[in-house]
RNA sequence: GGCGCAUUCGUCUAGGGGUUUAGGACACCUCCCUCUCAAGGAGGAGAUCACCGGUUCGAAUCCGGUAUGCGCUACCA
């Protein structure tokens, strides 16, 4: 590699940042900042009618959540700007009449219904579907009166009717395709802005960008794109297409598959170095076995040659393990503070309990271990701060007792506790343990008595730590509640 | 329909002619630890490498065909 490094990423505010465009800027950046070259965002705002007001606000915080920088951009700027494409018109406009001029182009004149129609006859025919050429050989004259009836056109590529156009892709290898399968494609709209396919040759042209790092979907579009760059006279970049991340059911991504905005998986409580990593290992490999890597192993490590061919299903049950993984690598004070807009945003919670960082702080090495997502730390630790539990008073009889039973043990607890100046996990145990015998009970009986008594749940974190972290006057309230439900 | 591409445990993958009785991870099962749930540790089950032919002394690995899947086939990207 000689030419400096350059990539880009370029989406289109159409929507929600799409984990699946997310780590296709992923990998532009991971390619960027491994051999020390830029990552261009440029927004693809050439479709009107599909714009989406905050789109690229969106994108921007999604990336930025990831920690995927850009080097220039529509909000940074850079040498090579303005990189909203709705900017660049004039630069579209001019290439499509310089191949207008040249001959590797031409204006259409057809009518949308024409075009339907057209369309609809071939799929009766069981053609393949594409432009008829009607306008390609138009004189001048015939194009001027057209124009004169007021007919705006579209600017239509000329493209060969034979021979074959073929690329090296990156991954792929070499593909070929015939140009007799190719369509005349349009260049440029009649409201003026340009296709994805012109706008995307000219600025990446202009850009200067070396790699194209984009889906597998576009391969069958580069054939179209390595034409123009040859009737512009552009030397083309290389193309590396990554295969797609796909649904359960193996079709494309896609919105009714559930959550695939990244900021949907930020919202569950997945931390950023996961959702980092686990995309990464969508299509990317680096060895037989290495699987966790942190965001600067990835770049020190990735390249090209190790992105695989094969569409992989997003695999939740993976990610939640691999979140559950760094979750409990946070230190204390990463874990208090990632979890704060989370806690804050349980509303059944106690807001003043919340907000004591002393009584949070000791409540969350209980839970550290046991959460997968920080969502579920707010519910797992939903007890510690509300003032009543809700439970089933059944769940309180314990394992092969009855209620008298139940009621009997859970008084004794009482009178041992009632007594206790100091309340902490070694003490608890100290009183607790020795009563179980006494009661003739087994240890794990009355703890889950107790355990419920206290929690209100049958699974909780460690039954002395939790009683001491709640505190005696809590747990005695509780223990009270309790035995009047039995 | 046409064109392109792909196909290794349920899922993500390693592996690119002999080192493979196909390795790892998630999920699953068993056991250990243990006051529950997790976490952790030790095991287990799970893939005739889509199928059929060919090349070769030898193929998951190379070639051809078939099947299946996916993508593209817009004045969307």
């Amino acid at each position: 590699m000689t030419q400096p490094v350059r990539v880009r990423f370029a989406p289109s505010p159409t929507g929600y940042p799409h984990v699946g465009n997310i780590r296709t800027a992923m990998f532009n950046w991971l390619l960027a900042r491994h051999t020390g070259g830029k990552l261009i965002l440029r927004i693809e705002d050439t479709d009107v009618a599909r714009k989406v007001e905050g789109a690229v606000k969106a994108i921007m915080e999604g990336l930025s959540w990831l920690g995927i920088d850009w080097d220039e951009g529509p909000d940074i700027g850079g040498d090579y700007g303005p990189y909203y494409q709705s900017q660049r018109l004039e630069l579209y406009k001019e290439a499509a009449e310089r191949l207008v001029e040249q001959g590797d182009a031409y204006y259409c004149y057809c009518s949308p219904e024409r075009l339907e129609e057209m369309r609809a006859g071939q799929v009766k025919l069981k053609q393949p579907p594409g432009y008829d050429r009607l306008c390609r050989d138009l004189t001048r004259d015939e194009c001027a009166r057209r124009e004169a009836e007021g007919i705006r056109p579209v600017v239509r590529f000329k493209t060969p009717l034979d021979g074959q156009t073929p690329y090296d892709d990156v991954i792929w290898g070499r593909v070929v395709i015939e140009n007799s399968t190719l369509d005349d494609f349009v260049l440029l709209k009649s409201d003026g802005y340009p296709t994805y396919h012109l706008a995307n040759v000219v600025d990446d042209h202009a850009m200067e960008i070396s790699h194209v790092i984009r889906a597998e979907e576009w391969i069958s579009s580069t054939p179209r794109h390595l034409l123009l760059y040859q009737a512009l006279g552009f030397e083309p970049p290389l193309y590396v297409h990554h295969p797609m991340i796909l649904g359960p059911d193996r079709a494309k991504l896609s919105k009714r598959h559930g959550a695939v905005s990244i900021l949907d998986y930020r919202d569950m409580g997945y931390l950023p170095q996961t959702m980092f990593n686990f995309l990464s290992l969508i299509g990317w490999s680096l060895d037989d076995k290495t699987e966790l890597m942190t965001r600067q192993e990835l770049v020190d490590n990735f390249s090209l040659e190790r992105i695989g061919k094969t569409g992989a299903i997003f695999n939740r049950e993976k990610l939640d393990w691999m979140n559950g993984v760094y979750i409990r690598k946070l230190t204390a004070d990463e874990f208090f503070a990632a979890v704060q807009p989370y806690l804050m945003d349980d509303l059944d919670a106690g807001k003043a309990l919340i907000s004591d960082e002393e009584y949070v702080r000791a409540i969350l090495p209980l839970v550290q271990e046991r959460a997968k997502t920080l969502l579920e730390v707010a519910e797992l630790t939903r007890f510690f701060f509300v003032d009543q539990l809700d439970y089933d008073a059944g769940l309180l009889i314990g394992k092969n007792m009855d209620a008298a039973a139940t009621l009997k043990a859970l008084k004794a607890a009482q009178d041992k506790l009632t007594p206790l100046s100091i309340f902490d996990p070694d003490s608890l145990e100290a009183v607790l343990r020795p009563l179980a015998a006494e009661l003739g009970l087994k240890a794990g009986q009355l703890f889950s008595v107790l355990r419920v008594a206290v929690t209100g749940r049958v699974a909780a974190p460690p039954l002395f730590a939790t009683m001491a972290v709640l505190g005696k006057e809590r747990c005695m309230k509780r223990i009270e509640v309790a035995l009047k439900m039995l």
